[in-house]
DNA sequence: ATGACGATGCACT
DNA sequence: GTGCATCGTCATG
């Protein structure tokens, strides 16, 4: 069964968000339901890169794997973590090289095939990391360029305005004091907890 | 041709 | 909390 996830008026709203720079569509990103083949749920944790972030794939310029990240928003750039892993962005900005890197959902469609790929039935261990998520959804360098408002993707924005947490990003060492990662406030599907706002 | 380095996840102490 | 598998990518010779 792939349910649709559809809502009146998304198309533009997601041609909205990918508009945005970076930090903008990273936070603007929480909340929305993003599918695979009707497989996925909802975004829960993002992380902005932008073209100028020492920290970026897109930094020195372009090259064969960050292509995609320097031609149209809206696009999944996929990329090979630690050759193990593959992580999902989403093209976003006015100005080539910026994305948004989908760091975990909350499952809400699918979930059953989720547990199979994963092979882990902890519904909290399916999607709470970027690379888990790629392997719950099937995500790997075949999606690379493609388009996030077609099949086999589909995405659907939140209802309400969702309540958002803001702290340094994972797993980085250059640019690493910026608050550029973003979360779904009081969420138990993240892929690390936040730092406590003191 | 070769070497250094990860936008990670998992097992283990 | 720490250790590390594993390999594509990119810079260098």
């Amino acid at each position: 069964m792939v349910g649709h996830i559809s809502r009146p008026g998304a198309e533009a709203r997601q041609g909205e968000v990918f508009a945005l720079e970076p930090v903008a569509a990273a936070r603007a990103l929480i909340g929305w339901t993003l599918t695979v083949d009707g497989v996925g749920g909802v975004i829960v944790e993002t992380e902005a890169y932008h073209h100028e972030d020492p920290a970026s794939h897109s930094f020195s310029g372009p090259t064969a794997r960050n292509a995609v990240m320097f031609g149209p928003p809206g696009r999944a750039y996929v990329y090979r973590s630690y050759g193990i892993h593959w992580c999902l962005n989403a093209v976003c900005g006015p100005d080539p090289g910026s994305a948004v890197l989908i760091r975990a959902l909350e499952p809400t469609h699918g979930t059953e095939i989720m547990r199979e790929r994963r092979g882990v039935e902890d519904v909290r261990q399916l999607c709470s990391g970027p690379g888990k998520l790629c392997q719950a959804l099937a995500v790997n360098r075949a999606l690379d360029g493609a388009r996030l408002d077609a099949a086999p993707f589909e995405m659907a924005p939140p209802d309400r305005e969702p309540a958002l947490v803001a702290g340094p990003r994972i797993g980085i060492t250059r640019a690493a004091d910026l608050a550029w990662r973003f979360g779904l406030k009081g969420s138990r599907f993240l892929s690390r907890p936040f730092p406590q706002a003191r």
